[in-house]
DNA sequence: GCGACAG
DNA sequence: ATCTTGTCGC
């Protein structure tokens, strides 16, 4: 699969803001999706010493049992730094590189990193989203901003996040007696299914099967490179 | 000025 | 995110 947008290139700071002001306003925040059967997660890691990021896809089956149907791996050196509120500039050159390589086109992909639960309300998930025009979810395992109160132990339970008296994600405790997770908004789908699909894709686990897989697969790489 | 800060 | 250290469970 293919960007279906010529995305501006980002060599300085004031360039990628510039790039999510205008983007942000492109996000549709409400359910845009006829069925959903295949679903992917992403995950970037970074290796220090080569100054390399490991990107890789996980495709699931989302009407079954949540089986791998296809996955793609890509590596890229790190053209931009990580600072807080520009991540995806960071990580989505070697993801596009990645999803460039699959054959399955998923209907919904689950990232690691907030969607709308973002400064400029413009985090990962929505960049990924806008890219492909695909709907997307962000889906975290720490806070960037906004403020939550308390949540029930039990799998399930939720808190809205607010940030400037603004609802941009749920605080959802995917396990019991686990610690919550992150979600928002990434594009085309609302808040509550964004929620629904993360429980649904965390039956056992803290995170979405879609991202454990990812993740794995991009720990093998990272592994097979310290090694190589 | 100081702390906070997806990965 | 990575790195380091230690502890627990298989």
């Amino acid at each position: 699969m293919r960007p279906i947008i010529d995305h501006p290139p980002w060599i300085t700071e004031s360039d990628a803001l510039k790039v999510q002001y205008q983007l942000a306003a492109k996000v549709i925040t409400e359910d845009d999706f006829s069925k959903i059967h295949y679903v992917a997660g992403v995950d970037v890691a970074y290796e220090k010493h080569s100054n390399q990021l490991i990107a890789a896809v996980v495709v699931l089956n989302a009407t079954s049992t949540l089986q791998i149907v296809e996955t793609a791996t890509a590596t890229g050196r790190a053209q931009f730094p990580y600072i807080p509120g520009l991540f995806s500039f960071r990580e989505l050159p070697p993801l596009v590189k990645a999803l460039e390589q699959l054959s399955t086109e998923p209907d919904l992909i689950i990232c690691d990193g907030q969607g709308i639960a973002h400064p400029r309300r413009f985090g990962l998930a929505c960049h990924l989203g806008i890219l492909y025009n695909i709907p997307t979810i962000g889906c975290g395992k720490t806070r960037l901003i906004g403020e939550a109160g308390t949540i029930a132990p039990t799998r399930g339970s939720f808190t809205e996040l607010i940030d400037n008296e603004e609802v941009i994600g749920c605080v959802l405790r995917t396990q019991s007696d686990v610690k919550p997770i992150y979600v928002s908004i990434g594009h085309r789908v609302c808040l509550a299914t964004a929620c629904e699909w993360v429980l649904k894709l965390s039956p056992k686990y803290r995170l979405p099967e879609t991202t454990r897989q990812a993740d794995q697969l991009v720990n093998q790489l990272m592994k097979k490179a310290n090694n190589g």
